[in-house]
RNA sequence: GGAUGGGUGGCAGAGCGGUUGAAUGCACCGGUCUUGAAAACCGGCAAGGGGGCAACUCCUUCGUGGGUUCAAAUCCCACCCCAUCCGCCA
């Protein structure tokens, strides 16, 4: 959510950078139903501060044992105009709420403007890419070899895009998770945390999820009705731990990694990605969360993005870093760096991280603050970013270890998670 | 699912129709004292929002929603959550 004195002070400068979105900000609605929230407030406040005084008024009366009727008539005249005033502010103020929750964050000085992911800007390509003397092949096809991956199985417990894992595959996608884990709590200065994966509506809204975007989560009841959300990252609980928090200045910053299931309804995106394990319904994703002082957040998004490369480092995968540009950024962002990992059986980067600073825009939805060198509540920024997408990276190490046999190499950093197994073809266990 | 108790400021905890945005303690901030610190003493200290150039001022908030009343943290109704015990259970 945006501030809204900005758009009172100068709604021209926020629509025309909301244009580089592109988003279209409507100025005359929002003028309009502010120009209406201002005069119908004063009116009630006014009514509501003579009603006070006139009833403090009484009381003082009937303590001295004098006549009230004269006052309390007062007062009464004022009930059904009051009555109506704030009915009429109720209305207006959900409507401004409604209007403020629907704008995206404004990006920030630095991201380039662009259209679509055409126009992200490279930042850098670190590691080199192997060569194959084969022809190389996709994960399915590496996966399925081995006896360790199932599409079809999983179609029919589930249906399309869920995917079955065993034996060998499983394990390293068990291990992968635990590695990731263990460098950012070992590392980086992570503290690990464990969230429920289904969540209320209050922390959808927390952190940008609700009310625009619905369609694309999982939901169930949890009472008939009352709905409980799936998460679709683990970004939702974690940055929820400080909704209606006021975090002391010295425990700034927090710093959480989170290893969860995501459910996405992946609504919209039919024909895409509809082989393989890189789009699904469910998958595991390790997550960073901070949560910072405004003056370091940009800092610490290039130290969060450092840590999510940190990952790829240590499993020698080669990757490259790119800025997102106003056209192609999420909702809630004010500036994201995709990881995007290279994949031989697409022969492409693949996305396996997305690391955002939200600035203010979640913290101020959620009320998430700190208390300042004075004492007073200021808004928190928050930060996060995958470190990694866990399925993914599985993905990654299938498919740039295979040799030509199609069994697949273990990365050095993950033997001592697979209890020393080097290696794993279709025997493996 | 049944029974009981309970949800009040950063925390603990009073208040149970009017002058209470809320006693008291802790924490925190400023001061006195001290070589320094502690202790002691004095003072300050909720959040969100509106109006105003400002000084300042007004409104809202005691789990949530609704109701009664001139007036609600206090009374009534519904719901939610937490704790404990019983039942069931991974």
């Amino acid at each position: 959510m945006l501030d809204i004195q900005l758009l009172r002070k100068d709604i021209t400068a926020v629509a025309a950078r909301l244009a580089t979105r592109p988003y279209v900000l409507d100025v005359d609605s929002f003028q309009k139903i502010e120009a209406e929230r201002k005069e119908i407030q004063m009116r009630t406040q006014d009514l509501q501060a003579r009603r006070n005084s006139l009833s403090k008024q009484v009381g003082a009366l009937k303590g001295k044992g004098e006549d009230t009727a004269a006052v309390m008539e007062q007062v009464a005249g004022l009930g059904d105009e009051l009555k109506s005033c704030e009915g009429h502010l109720a209305g207006i103020q959900t409507q401004l709420d409604a209007l403020l929750l629907g704008i995206p964050n404004l990006p920030h000085d630095s991201v380039p403007n662009g259209k679509s992911s055409d126009d992200n800007l490279e930042m850098r390509r670190v590691g080199t890419r192997r060569t194959y003397d084969f022809a190389v092949k996709d994960h399915v096809d590496l996966g399925e070899q081995i006896g360790g991956l199932d599409f079809a199985v999983a179609a029919k417990i589930a249906g399309s895009r869920f995917a079955v894992m065993k034996g060998p595959i499983a394990r390293l996608h068990r291990a992968l998770a635990q590695f990731m884990l263990d460098t950012h709590t070992q590392e980086h200065g992570y503290t690990e945390v464990y969230t429920p994966y289904l969540v209320n509506a209050d922390s959808m809204r927390g952190t940008g999820q609700l009310p625009k975007f619905e369609d694309d989560l999982f939901a169930t009841f949890k009472s008939k009705d009352e709905k409980l959300y799936l998460i679709p990252t683990a970004e939702v609980p974690v940055t929820n731990l400080v909704r209606d928090e006021i975090v002391p200045l010295e425990q700034l910053p927090l710093k959480f990694v989170c290893h969860t299931p995501c459910f996405r309804s992946e609504a919209g995106s039919y024909g895409k990605d509809t082989r393989g394990m890189i789009r699904q319904h469910q998958f595991d994703k390790v997550e960073l969360v901070q949560v910072v002082h405004p003056d370091q957040s940009y800092a610490s998004l290039e130290a969060l993005t450092g840590h999510a490369e940190a990952i790829l480092q240590k499993l020698e995968l080669p990757y490259r870093v790119v800025t997102i540009c106003t056209g192609d950024m999420g909702f809630s962002a004010a500036k994201t760096f995709d990881i995007e990992v290279w994949l031989p059986g697409q022969n492409a980067y693949r996305e396996i991280s997305s690391c955002s600073n939200f600035e203010s825009f979640q913290a101020r939805r959620m009320q998430a603050r700190y208390r300042d060198e004075k004492g007073k509540p200021q808004l928190a920024h928050t930060l996060n970013g995958s470190g990694l997408a866990v399925g993914r990276t599985l993905v990654a190490v299938l498919e740039n270890y295979q040799n030509a046999d199609g069994s697949i190499t273990v990365p050095n950093a993950l033997h001592r998670y697979m209890n020393g197994v080097e290696s794993i073809t279709a025997g493996s266990r």
